[in-house]
DNA sequence: CTGCCTGCAAACTCTTTGCACGAAT
DNA sequence: ATTCGTGCAAAGAGTTTGCAGGCAG
């Protein structure tokens, strides 16, 4: 999807909810538009700033959730203290995470078969489900056997 | 498994891993021991302190850890700020959670296939497995039917 | 013009940590 | 007698919030 494209659908989906399209909204809608992996709320921020330099900490912590309501953005917690943000523009299967715990890696792997467990434990309890995780804690074999892991250098 | 028996357990963990059995380590394990449910380090703290006046939080954060290690209770993050534990004496089965956004209430469902899939998924990015978590969002059926959770009351 | 949005800084929550005293081995 | 463990209080990290002024509609 293109950069305008992809705008676009923040605009609308900011006027839908009777949101103001601002700069501030723009220039963190634009920052996380240009990250290719995960980031954080710090990150965000830093590259946000670049793009416009008064954003704030406080906005990019409000508007993180706009864009995630809105399906731009998949939040990712992988219970680290900190929350990791993905674009998430054209996703339609639930994804599962392997997270190495030696580099901090994320990887992202398709899991469609969530949505069945998901929907098949919930209704045995009288539940809706409204989302799933599936995460996966390993390390690196590569650093274990040659002491170093090819994406710590 | 009995108090004594469990109490065991805890005693020749600390004597294996060379750290003394006191008796505010004991009065952590004991409230530990008493909770039925999902319970945080604060819900820990008010329970043993019931049991031994003088328990500190700070001991009780620094007792936590040891317990999972041990096997004694397992750790439960649904990412909702504080963490729960949880009694684990002789489980062997991995376990998925369901949380309920209306009432807060975790279940516990037994799901084996998940230790199967971390060891696949693992091995085709070259990592060793450490653990795996598989959680449910759900909202109550009954809250929205009836407009009050049996929970909730 | 109205009132939502913003930046700033302070507040908040849960958890961790430095220190001097106290207790287990 | 050692040394580890403890309580206390302060620090820490990430996130949220109250407020006065600013800008979108």
């Amino acid at each position: 999807m293109s950069i305008p494209a992809a705008r676009d659908i923040f605009r609308k989906f900011l006027a839908q909810k009777g949101l103001r399209v601002t700069k501030q909204r723009l220039a963190i809608f634009d920052a996380a538009f240009a990250q290719k992996e995960h980031f954080t709320a710090e990150q965000l921020l830093d590259h946000a700033r670049q793009l416009r330099r008064s954003v704030s900490r406080a906005t990019v912590y409000r508007t993180l959730p706009v864009m995630t309501e809105s399906a731009l953005l998949r939040e990712v917690d992988i219970g680290s203290g900190e929350k990791f943000y993905r674009l998430n523009l054209g996703a339609n299967t639930q994804m599962a995470q392997v997270v190495c715990l030696d580099c901090n890696a994320i990887f992202e792997i398709s899991a469609p078969f969530m949505e069945w467990y998901g929907s098949t434990v919930s209704s045995k309890l009288n539940l809706t489900p409204v989302s799933q995780r599936l995460q996966v804690s390993a390390r690196c074999n590569t650093l274990k056997q040659t002491g170093s892991c090819p994406r710590l250098g």
